[in-house]
DNA sequence: CGCATGTTTGATAAACCTCAAGACCGGTGG
DNA sequence: CCACCGGTCTTGAGGTTTATCAAACATGCG
């Protein structure tokens, strides 16, 4: 099943023919190669995307070579909200990795949502788990320590894919080098390393260049403070 | 005329009948004093509340007493969006200063919005400058210096209050301790105390107990990497 | 005036950064 | 199959920024 539809059916109980319509809205698929720009800064969005494979990132760039990145979009996140009102960005979107994308007109997107209440709902809760990674982010990088930072970034990460995929998995796929995780979490590429080899040492995480496995999910979401009830599941009534 | 009123107005073209409609929906009024709970940590939301007078702000609590202001809510704020779906808040917010808040009801508030694609398009504008401003929280405590994460934020909420009362001036008005903006920067308090001491001996600014006057827009716009853009009027066709 | 709350200053410590060198790893061509 | 290469990761040494603790100082309010 698809990334996106697993995603919104975990939140809202959407007939899947309804959501199947949505995507198969006009649309066209665009492959990108790692590095590429998808949206420049000031450009302006009328586009609707949704990831189908890779990873994405939405950044900033500051002077001297500082940058910071935002957040990451996996598969089945679906970008941007600007789109439907057609606003200027304030970041860039690159692709992190190779990524495959599908582009929707933003006011026909929009159409189909307001003729749904049902769609619409589940829209809205998408974009306010959006809201609500983005918030955790904000806590993250402004109150937690380096190795609190990490953890915390990686049990949310696990439970993004969780919910796009169905599956629970202790093994976090990380096709990012760490100069990404550095940039993304307001720390240098050294420290970074440190931090990861200090958890391993602690015997929380397993970590390779493909990514990190969660060895003990207690003491970890302990040490990075992370709340449960963030990214929850949510069924609720439609009217 | 109404804060939220002339914010919506900043950027779509709603009649005022329009929104004054969507406002005279049933709802309530109350006032809280400082550090009174709006929203506690985990509470279902379904209410949506607009800020009428004061501030107030979403924290997050850590364990050892440390916390993250994750951003403020001035007057012609809304929230909640989890109203809309009947989420859990991952969050609190509690009443920065003396406050007045309106209180409508989510499913009503949803429904007046699908009536009408203009106060749709509205509604979405006001989601997105939300989530810029969170995106800009990101940005700031992510990657920049303790002067500039200041300088940074003082120019943001003065863009904001240019927006919402109408009028540019160069005084911004602080009405919170120093602690807050330690817990909203991710800063020690000291350490805001020092870094205020440095812009001002820069010629920056010049600060009182109850705000700072911006003295130098455009060094301070350079120094925090502001973007002009970033929460910028955008008028925009409505079909 | 006196007290509570908020701000500034000083001294010291901790967390994190920068620079630089060496080790590892995956792919490529001989 | 091996040697090499570029990119990535790790480790060490030393520097900078920010935190912490503690005390003095200001401000506003009863």
């Amino acid at each position: 099943m698809d990334h996106f539809i697993r995603r919104i059916d975990h939140y809202v109980d959407v007939s899947s023919d309804e959501i199947n319509a949505l995507l198969r809205l006009h649309h066209t698929r665009r492959r990108f190669s790692t590095d590429d720009k998808v949206v420049n800064l000031h450009e302006k969005v009328d586009k609707l995307f949704i990831v189908e494979k890779g990873w994405l990132l939405r950044e900033r760039h500051l002077e001297n070579g500082r940058r910071q990145i935002i957040n990451f979009l996996l598969p089945g996140d679906y970008f941007d909200l600007m789109s439907l009102v057609g606003a200027q960005s304030d970041h860039s979107i690159i692709a992190a990795t190779d990524a495959i994308i599908r582009i929707y007109d933003g006011q026909g997107f929009l159409n189909a949502i307001q003729a749904s209440s049902k769609l619409a709902s589940a829209f809205w809760w998408v974009t306010v788990q959006e809201e609500s990674i983005l918030r955790q982010q904000i806590v993250r990088i402004g109150r937690l320590s380096a190795q609190e930072r990490i953890a915390n970034f990686i049990l949310e990460l696990n439970r993004r894919q969780t919910i796009s995929e169905g599956a629970t998995t202790d093994f976090v796929p990380l096709p990012v080098p760490q100069a990404m995780l550095a940039d993304a979490l307001g720390l240098s590429i050294v420290h970074i390393s440190r931090s990861l080899t200090s958890l391993r040492a602690k015997g929380l995480i397993k970590s390779s260049r493909k990514g990190i496995t969660i060895l003990d999910r207690e003491r970890m979401m302990e040490l990075a403070d992370f709340d449960p009830i963030h990214l929850k599941s949510k069924r609720v009534e439609l009217t």
